[in-house]
DNA sequence: TATATAAGTTAGGTTAGCCTAACATTTATG
DNA sequence: CATAAATGTTAGGCTAACCTAACTTATATA
């Protein structure tokens, strides 16, 4: 079976990118897959081939839209037969998430989604996670026309500095979002929750979401 | 994830064994599983140091007992999960082969028992095949004791006209017998349907079955 | 800001599982 | 029973995905 290591590698930093809300670091996936370092080094190098990840030498990681649509395809398989084993088969919470990730690279798309519908579509998986919706694609914060609605997915901000400021001011996975103003080249006006924020031109390039 | 190979080959020879009813040839396995016959001597070596087939230099191939609990229990996940994909989730029996192949290597020992449960313990695959108990190991005909009942497997013969002969008797995979009379060193009296035959005691050592 | 520590890279290797081409042995058949 | 065809083996090679050890670069902190 082929490209079961690329997933294993994609699922570890989607998770990881998102878990931090910033792009991440190699040694990270090393120590999440339990992979040596070197290991990493060599298939960060065919992701960023293949364009999956955005990487450069010496810096931090983090998955393009095109990473992050074949990143979601496996962590929703991931999910769904994490559900399935645990809500139908009746297997420990504390088992799914190995056998999933077994299976995960086995099952085609037409059974995950079957087994979704058996599920009565989940939302998250048995520890909570959200299961990601394939069908609707990531964008940057950026792209997002003014009225439109839109869900945070992760940002890929390398310093921890800005992250923190970002973070502080709710722009963190799951949040939802409303673009009440766009300046060409300027800030963009945004509601989150009850507040009005404003954030910088070059910062929303750095944030995935999810357009509703 | 380890084996992949080594459960495939298994299941190969598994099905081959019983489809043929006699010891295998590993053009035959080539064929099967589209894999060179330079890889599949390779892998044959492997198998048989392994000790779950037996293998001289350019002779046939068959599973010894250990072999057979092993290709056993990856058959049993594949049929398992072949009608779970179609009873269940309404995947088309075409399609079914080819998924439970790659799943068949993920599926938990627990997973695969749980599935077997929620449909309700079937007999046969959506394919029609025997799906095997692996709780009932398989031993040679000739250890069965008299009056005591038993299912064929298949056979490890060689030769073309001597199969020919045991399968005109009726000695075929599934077929019930019962062990009339056992002669030292002589040949086995059996009760097959309605007819009662005799075997000799070189052949028996080269029959496989499941004592009732 | 110098230096220690952490992170990332490179070089060189291993193993499983595959391949082709050439050769050896066995089996089938005229 | 000789020879052609089928089957099996050997030699040599390849790739993916791992490894350790040594080295380089970046980051943290005194
Ligand atoms: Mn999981
Ligand atoms: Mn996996
Ligand atoms: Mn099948
Ligand atoms: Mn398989």
């Amino acid at each position: 079976m082929k490209d079961i290591s690329k997933e294993d590698y994609l699922r570890a930093i989607y998770h990881l990118q998102k878990d931090q809300n910033m792009a991440i670091r190699s040694v990270e996936i090393s120590k999440y897959l339990g992979i040596s370092k070197a290991s990493v080094n060599e298939m960060i190098r065919k992701l960023a081939k293949e364009e999956l990840i955005e990487y450069k030498l010496y810096s931090s990681i983090n998955l393009t839209k095109k990473g992050i649509e074949e990143a979601e395809k496996i962590v929703y398989k991931h999910k769904i037969l994490e559900s399935f084993l645990s809500k139908i088969l009746g297997i420990g919470k504390n088992k799914v998430h190995e056998e999933a990730d077994k299976l995960e690279h086995g099952v085609s798309k037409e059974a995950a989604k079957k087994l979704d519908k058996l599920l009565k579509n989940p939302k998250t998986c048995p520890h909570g996670g959200k299961i990601p919706n394939s069908d609707k694609k990531a964008c940057l914060l950026g792209d997002i026309c003014v009225n439109n609605e839109a869900t945070v997915l992760f940002t890929k901000i390398k310093n921890k500095q800005t992250l923190e400021r970002i973070n502080s001011l709710g722009i963190v996975p799951e949040a939802k979002i409303k673009i009440l103003n766009k300046i060409k080249k300027g800030p963009l006006e945004l509601q989150l929750g009850n507040s009005k924020i404003a954030i910088g031109g070059d910062i929303c390039s750095q944030i995935y979401v999810k357009e509703k």
